[in-house]
DNA sequence: ACGCAAGTTCCATTATTTGGAACAATGTTT
DNA sequence: AAACATTGTTCCAAATAATGGAACTTGCGT
């Protein structure tokens, strides 16, 4: 799928493995991570038995098998509750899900890819990591080609090189000009649609999140369904959504500048 | 702290200092994390490098700061939907926590501390990533003394080895001898308690979840407060808790056998 | 302009990783 | 029950990557 890294040392070998276990959906033996990888058996077992004894893997005795480990919780915490947007932008998701009584979702970009950092579906409780976490692609989806267009053009063209242009509906865009072409249209406009792209039937609308200098934070996008409503009436919802987005922007850029007497 | 890992080969030092970020709340400067560290300049640099190359961590080139990075949220996400039990134990956390109108949680052991998985409260809507993934200490909580109480002896030890004994209460158990006395009254007796040991006010009863050849898959509690409840009236919900323990594990147990058949 | 501190690069030395192949343990077929 | 197959584990000399002292660069305050 996705893996052609320069692999730098030792670290970028064994965060591969990582990634390896992590894409089984569930847990792994040996010999299949061996078939999927291109370590000799050796190497192979050596990255895994230090990942183990580092928990990052956890190690199945009975079954056999290697799963992510709980560790990667502990670190995953901490990545939340400061690196991400996610803990400032909780509350202001809270309040666009409630006001516009649709689905808000809260992405970062990771490699190319969309991450998905939080999510609100108004009347309804959220699952915990079953959400955060997620990765979708960056091409077809809304807050994906926001991201895309407010990248620096030094890196957009490797990033459009990861990009698979699978056709999942009929409107998908399937190729690398009619991709740039939508992102100069966003850029131009300030925001970003998804128009059945992913998903038939499933709409929606993003903005960036940018701080005051243009650094990209991430995106924020309202979903729907066609039968609920239409890109029309989305568009009406830009100046709420924009909002939101400068608020939390506003907090991410203060929360970087720590108290200047900060002590403990 | 806690830092005395025979640090297994390049990637143990990674972790180290992936982790020394993630102990830090907020973004941290190079010289800050120099300080914290035993490595040389140059050493520490090259695997800050790596492990922002990797995605493991964030680099913000306005302020030099380093972050944990979203790399990480992925893979806990994918920690998250195997290898815990927090999948499977959500609906039975709910309905626990509803039947028992009191707090519970999920925990698992991670190097000798406690790793909460998962938390419910009752009529409160949950938070992400603010619950889970936090750390707390074995030995004066009441998942952290039962998940002791099931550990194989030959690795107890070092595990005891590794407790802080911190008195944080007038209850605290705050040396060896104490906490073996309770980890012998807790296999005898199958669950514990937490009378106040962590914090004043705060009391539990927990109980280990066992798979049927006796592994330890995590621990179950449910807390409240001396103004609430007392231990007495705690020890009256054993069997529902039990029973939640059990389901538990039966359906953890039948998930590690992944379809005969399993295709893809 | 100067000094200071934080971040970055260099490179010969050193320690770690590498991986082919042999070995052990487990399960399956004849 | 014996031969076989498969999967997981260990060895060790050769190859590679990590190390860290010191030098270099950059940005800031005086």
């Amino acid at each position: 799928m996705l893996d052609q890294k320069p692999a730098d040392g030792t670290i970028g070998k064994a965060l591969q493995v990582l990634d390896l276990v992590a894409d089984f959906k569930r847990p792994v033996r040996f010999a299949e991570l061996q078939e999927k990888s291109d370590f000799p058996k050796a190497t192979l077992y050596r990255l895994v038995q230090s990942l183990t004894n580092q928990g990052m893997l956890t190690h199945d005795p009975d079954r056999m098998t290697y799963a992510p480990g709980v560790r990667l919780l502990r670190l995953a915490h901490a990545a939340w509750q400061q690196s991400s947007l996610a803990r400032i932008a909780g509350r202001h998701l809270d309040k666009l899900a409630a006001d516009v009584d649709e689905t808000v979702h809260l992405a970062q970009l990771d490699n190319a890819q969309v991450l998905y950092i939080d999510k609100r579906v108004p009347k309804q409780p959220v699952e915990m990591y079953s959400q955060a976490g997620k990765v979708g692609p960056a091409y077809c989806t809304g807050v994906g080609k926001v991201m895309l267009a407010y990248q620096r053009e030094a890196v957009l063209p490797q990033m459009i090189a990861q990009q698979s242009f699978h056709r999942f509906t009929d409107f998908t865009l399937t190729d690398e000009t009619a991709l740039r072409k939508e992102l100069k249209a966003i850029r131009d406009r300030g925001y970003g649609f998804d128009r059945e792209e992913h998903e038939p039937g499933i709409i929606c609308i993003a903005l960036p999140i940018l701080s005051r200098g243009g650094r990209l934070y991430g995106a924020l996008s309202v979903t729907s369904t066609t039968q609920r409503t239409d890109l029309t009436k989305l568009e009406k919802l830009v100046p709420q959504i924009r909002e939101t987005a400068m608020k939390i922007s506003d907090e991410a850029e203060a929360w970087r500048f720590p108290d200047p007497h900060g002590g403990e």
